[in-house]
DNA sequence: TCCCGGCATGTAATCGGTTTCATGTAACCG
DNA sequence: CGGTTACATGAAACCGATTACATGCCGGGA
């Protein structure tokens, strides 16, 4: 019998027989100290700490009608720009008990259809989005746990959204160049459709205004944020009958892709060509030349998803839309070696 | 009411009323099909459908006696290196219809305390450990779920273990520099005590004897992994009477450190210095030159890990030490340019 | 015809906490 | 001193499923 105990681990009944007061008092020990006698909750926390008792969670869960985790669905764990957001979530999610599930969204239908059961106030507290294509129809259902969408945001979905300032990031970048004494400036986007580029879109637009110089389109060249864009973004740009003297990348990718690319035939970075990324991803800063970005703080990202997850949680209304401000880090892809 | 019911989701009970049936008989309609009559699984199946049922997790949960989720401890989420077994491990879990909550075991002496109590059964149904540092202590207690070592083994912990093979890797690496003409190869090794340094010394070491060649003590230089190390060894390197023509670092990173500094300092790799790291993370491939190194299965590790928690879970005795293969990535570093 | 076994299903106990409500006691006040 | 209040605590309902056990029905063998 000791002995089963032992095994199983105490139950609060065992706890409460031990300490000579009812479960609820062990409860009540628990989860608000202040409100059971000093003699009491000395008994029972000596009851606690010789049985080793430590509460059942799903238990608890059941009973409070809540789960304890919050969900977040990233398309790539393995994307290390996602898994830093990720590790901010956890931080600013352990901080308030609770914990972080991770899910990849990137495993097919079987997933979407997994998805559907996860998007269920029994399964999470909360849903961090990190992925604009799940759908809206997912998340309006009624049995869905409250919803902030990250990074990207999708216009069907009307969750509240944490997003880096991709406008004013890009603007910046623009106006560093420009700095510098660049006057012909030209772009390697995203996906035109994509959100994330639209932004930057925008606040390439917006430096240039600010500059005084006009948008010349056939300086932008439509690329996917793969590295491989980037190579490809080369040739065109080789094949220019005039180039400019700056290239502003949608992401740290293309904009590595493009360098490699660029040495390889022989141009001189930042002296033919400058260039700047977006994201400071690790990589970046490692790059020969390194890689003038644009650095999103991700932790910072994450932890602010959370903030806004746990308001809508609690009702609490808050911001549809927050922006986190991003800062330009100059290095030798545009000033040159030191 | 019909608007209650709507706003919180239905209960198995309003799915067993609309259906003319106890709970007992959706219940198993639901998780096992084939014992109850078609026309009863018909019913059974329209009011979920009709109701837009799913069952509550915790409730499920506390009957069942289990957690429905692992917990994995890493010491830093934002590490790629980390991130993409956590991948591995998200993805085996998810065909078994657990769920990975991550945790990050790098915040301070609360987080340790908040470890103690999810080394608990109510809390996760195994551990999957990726922090050697965490000490046996808080694991070896009857309410601790099962536990897996990943990638690091500490010997006071008897739990199973699912590391690379450290030293078949790096005496791949050797053998790799052999074949090249080096006869003098000198070695940049993690801390002293640290498990992965011990496995990748041996490793050092057998593949200096396939050779026949000998460990030279002054060939060797302890550093702890970071790049900062790397560019120390560089200078301890440059300071020696006679160098290596080769070098084996227990790590990317250190490699990193070690040929940008011996870059800066004139020195051409691999023509004056060839250079071999272990891990094979993301930036390797970029760097000029690229580096050659061990590559890790991080994926596979992952998923192997999860295969041996979920033997461990079953109580199916399994390996007490699983080994994953490591294969060399020959790349610039020991080659040269193409 | 009677009995037994197998099948489909219902009844109710159970998992382990939390919390409402009721109760008893002591303190306080006019 | 009667009465109101505040406080500490216990009894029991409750969260929502799963499942052991009981029941009733039907068909087959003696």
């Amino acid at each position: 019998m000791g002995h089963q105990r032992l095994a199983r681990g105490a139950r609060i009944k065992d706890v409460a027989q031990m300490a000579g007061v009812s479960t609820a008092t062990v409860s009540r020990t628990l989860s608000n100290p202040a409100i059971v006698s000093d003699e009491t909750r000395r008994a029972v926390l000596a009851a606690v700490e010789a049985t080793g008792y430590s509460v059942n969670i799903s238990a608890r869960n059941l009973r409070r009608q809540r789960v304890g985790s919050v969900m977040a669905l990233a398309p790539n764990l393995a994307n290390p720009f996602f898994s830093e957001i990720l590790a901010g979530m956890s931080e600013a999610l352990a901080e308030q008990d609770l914990n972080l599930i991770v899910a990849d969204t990137q495993f097919g239908e079987s997933t979407r259809r997994k998805l559907v059961e996860y998007a269920d106030r029994s399964r999470a507290d909360g849903l961090l989005i990190l992925d604009s294509r799940l759908g809206a129809a997912l998340f309006d259902r009624p049995q869905c746990p409250p919803v902030v969408q990250v990074c990207e945001e999708s216009d069907d979905l009307t969750a509240p959204c944490v997003v880096a300032d991709n406008e004013g990031g890009t603007r910046d970048a623009v106006l560093h160049l420009g700095a510098l004494g660049h006057r012909e400036i030209g772009r390697v986007s995203g996906p035109r459709e994509n959100s994330l580029t639209r932004g930057r879109n925008a606040g390439f637009r917006a430096g240039l205004d600010a500059l005084g110089l006009s948008d010349h389109s056939e300086w932008h060249f439509t690329g996917d944020f793969s590295m491989e864009s980037g190579r490809q973004a080369a040739s065109w740009l080789m094949g220019l009958s005039r180039r400019p003297t700056a290239i502003v990348c949608d992401n740290d990718e293309m904009a590595c892709g493009l360098m490699a690319a660029l040495i390889r035939q022989g141009l001189s970075i930042p002296d033919d060509l400058a260039v700047t990324g977006f994201d400071d991803i690790e990589l970046s800063r490692h790059l020969t030349p390194s890689l003038t970005t644009v650095r999103q703080p991700r932790r910072r990202i994450g932890r602010e998803a959370v903030t806004q997850l746990l308001a809508a949680i609690d009702g609490t209304d808050m911001a549809r839309r927050t922006v986190i401000p991003c800062s330009i880090e100059a290095r030798q892809s545009t000033l040159g070696a030191p």
